[in-house]
DNA sequence: GCTTGACTTAAAGTGCGCTTGAACCGGTAC
DNA sequence: GTACCGGTTCAAGCGCACTTTAAGTCAAGC
């Protein structure tokens, strides 16, 4: 029986009433049951945005979190678009692992000495973006004579 | 010397030239070199820029890119403060990567059934969730209680 | 029955991180 | 000389993700 009001899930969250309230309304979260207008909360919707609040933070948009989240089917063929950006975000967490060790590095040095930091490891952002986008050129290059080969 | 035009240098990041005119306005980056009026980049500005953008991708505000890259001084001993700073950012980079490995498991699960996922998935965050805020009373009661011998 | 307090809604407001618009400037092409 | 192009500044505007406000509802306690 759903029994937790708002204001203590949104407690339990770090999060005010009115987030939640937006979240139900913009459909990230379901409508919940009420009683006597008011909502009360299970231990299954406490799950539900627990998850919601992850993908917040690790940058999901609330849009994304819509979609990869939202109910509106459940069990496992979904539709090829869902998947598909499932697949995205997948490879998207990936890159960010690899950029937060980056990162980690950087911050390590810069404890040290900033202007050596700010050198060698903009350097080496830069050396990465650069690599990366020479891949995606070679990417579309050989897309390209593909297709004119097809 | 420096002789990238604003847009050549946006382009490159993926930016408008109006984000570098932004940034270099709020002192996220440094008023470049100017012939004629126009600002006109190096090698080094570019480096600057792309630290900046990484630590936009994950995640940093502007203010905090502010404190940790601007060059307001540059060599080893920064203040206590900038130091904690860059110490608590190390961490939350850590936490981050646990979260993103949850997330990954859960995207997984989710390409072959979404319910099994929501359920597993988000009982692990908050038990996850409850394990950290039950460590930080810990960690708070036992502070409490050497204030208190002190 | 009245007060209190936590809830409700809808609409307007807020802060961040830029972007856009308007008016202007400087160098090159014709 | 003038048209154009890519820059300049400053101020206003915008989208996102909420928060606040105003006015009202509901249940409990006196």
């Amino acid at each position: 029986m759903p029994d937790l009001t708002i204001s203590r899930v949104a407690k339990q969250f770090g999060l005010r009433a009115s987030a939640l309230r937006y979240y139900e309304q913009i459909g990230v979260l379901p409508a919940t049951y009420r009683r006597g207008g008011q909502r009360l909360y299970d231990e299954s919707a406490v799950r539900r945005l627990a998850i919601v609040q992850r993908a917040r933070e690790l940058g999901f948009t609330i849009k994304e979190t819509q979609i990869l989240f939202s109910d509106f089917s459940c069990g496992p063929p979904i539709s090829e678009r869902w998947h598909s950006l499932c697949g995205a975000k997948l490879e998207e967490l990936e890159i960010r692992i690899d950029q937060i060790h980056e990162m980690q590095h950087m911050l390590q040095k810069m404890m040290q000495c900033r202007c050596a930091a700010f050198d060698q490891c903009g350097a080496g952002i830069l050396e990465g973006k650069r690599k990366r986008s020479r891949e995606r050129e070679q990417a579309a290059v050989s897309e390209n004579s593909a297709d004119g080969e097809a």
